[in-house]
DNA sequence: TGCACATATGAACAGAAATTGATATACTAA
DNA sequence: TTAGTATATCAATTTCTGTTCATATGTGCA
């Protein structure tokens, strides 16, 4: 690697940092997902469910619940023949937050 | 509109809401936004000197601060020939640090 | 065990979005 | 005004992503 493209190992980890970053963000980028993410801050809901309160069908759903839940978005709990779905944690409220608060602003 | 799909004027508020957000999460789900973004975070930069820090070509950078600009998220003031783009708000660099918590903690 | 329901997955298609190269516009200074 | 530099835009191409349809897997219960 040439001297003028040398990167320390600091510079690289944030690069990665930044990659990283970029695809949390693509994963709340998506209508489909936020409405998902939204409909489950009311508590749990099962694929189905989710599936007709967004009017959509239960293929997309699972798509989406499934890179959600990859991304640690969400969290899923079997409950008898049902699996339910919840928000994973208190930061997806507070992306969710800060984010609403910034385009009532503008 | 048939009553079962009929929507209160708040909830319509609501789905539009819910689709800007998908829509700001959008503008920061892309690493060379983010890379921008990040770069911006130390102090105001011209194009050239954004494309030359991210080794990008000027015509990628500009489009990008483009969509940047539109979304608020950063704004631009002439200095004599060059244009120098600089964040927005504080709203900006939080979205980016609870972000960038929640990957950091996983 | 076998049926019915709930969920997940794979392949294909369609639309959206990013990058590039060429060119246009805008400003500065000589 | 002209040359040179900085930035923006256009058109074309490519890459990425979401949805759909069909099908597979899995779970509880008769």
């Amino acid at each position: 690697m040439p001297k003028a493209e040398k990167k320390t190992a600091k510079s690289k980890k944030m690069e990665e940092m930044l990659y990283d970053l970029a695809d949390l963000f693509k994963v709340f980028g998506d209508s489909t997902r936020i409405r998902i993410l939204y409909a489950l801050m009311e508590g749990s809901l099962c694929v189905t469910d989710l599936a007709s309160a967004l009017e959509m069908n239960q293929s997309a759903v699972s798509h989406q619940l499934k890179i959600l839940k990859q991304s640690k978005l969400v969290k899923s709990t079997r409950a008898g023949k049902t699996i339910l779905y919840e928000l994973a944690d208190e930061h997806v409220k507070s992306i969710l937050e800060i984010g609403r608060e910034h385009i009532e602003e503008l």
